[in-house]
DNA sequence: TGTACATCAGTGAACGCGCGTTCACTGATGTAC
DNA sequence: TGTACATCAGTGAACGCGCGTTCACTGATGTAC
């Protein structure tokens, strides 16, 4: 009899009131579990609660809603390599080299705990995002960390040049192929050895 | 009055005869051109000339087919390189630098060049084959150029073991990155100078 | 302070599509006697 | 050498599905006077 009422007080909304957040969030999930290639507009838009076509007053098209959970995957690393710097400040010697491995260690981890961001934020849907500047973020990072060392005079000579793609490239190179099984997880370990024996002068 | 005659003469026999090959070979030119994910398995029967579902007596499922175009994918890697090494014989000490230069340069010319092949041939569907065996190809053709290297006495001490996984990682990280924007196509021979500068003995 | 109205953010039904896979079938092939 | 028959490799129709997107619409919001 008071089934109306209850339901009235229960009843959500007519306006959502940030329904492209709730998207981008449902859809970080979904990708997460899943992996983009297996995303849907319809079921992201079930799973929030709203009818499939509302999407579309807040994203162009299902690419769009992807690009954004990329943008929020390249956040999650940057902010995983972040914790890493602030956990080891200081300027000697150890503290830099700490900074180098814990950031390839990050990187590496952000992998393999979530291949699925990862392939999404480095495949090509979010190729465009890759080519602007909203690398800056990690890549400013590592950069910054080998100036360090090379300030510290702990680079051996010569080799700084082009030694920021490079070990970027090991880094992601190694994440990839550990993510696909190209390589065990545990090479992650044996390749910071093996970069540190390249780069730093022997003591 | 003789289009029966005509018709019957260049009838196609009920039986393809190479079919399995036929449906590989014309997966693989559609992967190359739009990438393994649109890859359709009806696309490919009627590219063929074949109904759908003859497709089921030689492959499991639309992704034993996607596998059998992988293993050509590795082997057309296999084959660059094998050229590479068949290009720099000589055991003499800039033969040895040719040869590991070359490797990195055809894996990442290879990637540029066919990028949805790469893609495929390192991503999720084909993992089960890295796993296994398959990629003793490419692999062991990196490990023994750096053997050689090794024997030569130009490598700075200490630096070999794990350095296999190191320079893979490097070279497959570039190329991933090279083809998704990351890093622009050029980086290549900087990334070769700069692993070369890593890892050889100053002269 | 109240009201008209433009704008915003939803609904829900429909369009049109291509897909992987199954099934009962038939034409072709090759082998055993 | 000829024939029966098992097996192989196709056909083509159908199943069942979920998808991205569009469209005309309506309820809610907020702003100008």
């Amino acid at each position: 009899m008071n089934v109306v009422n209850i339901q009235k007080s229960t009843a959500r909304p007519y306006h959502h009131g940030a329904l492209a957040e709730a998207m981008v969030d449902q859809a970080l999930a979904d990708v997460r579990a899943s992996g983009a290639e297996h995303l849907s507009l319809r079921g992201v838009a079930q799973a929030v609660g709203v009818s499939p076509s509302a999407a579309y007053n807040h994203f162009a098209d299902k690419e769009a809603l992807l690009q954004a959970v990329g943008a929020c995957g390249v956040a999650a690393l940057d902010e995983r390599m972040a914790r890493v710097l602030a956990a080891h400040p200081g300027d000697d010697a150890q503290s830099a080299i700490d900074r180098l491995q814990g950031l390839g260690r990050a990187y590496m981890t952000f992998a393999l705990e979530e291949p699925h961001l990862f392939r999404l934020v480095f495949g090509p849907t979010c190729q465009k995002q890759m080519q602007e500047a909203e690398w800056s973020g990690p890549y400013l990072k590592l950069n910054a960390a080998l100036d360090e060392l090379d300030a510290l005079g702990l680079l051996r000579p010569g080799v700084r040049p082009g030694l920021d793609a490079t070990i970027w490239a090991a880094t992601h190179g190694a994440a990839s192929l550990m993510i696909d099984g190209g390589l065990p997880p545990e090479a992650s370990d044996a390749l910071i050895d093996s970069i540190e024996r390249l780069i730093l002068n022997e003591e």
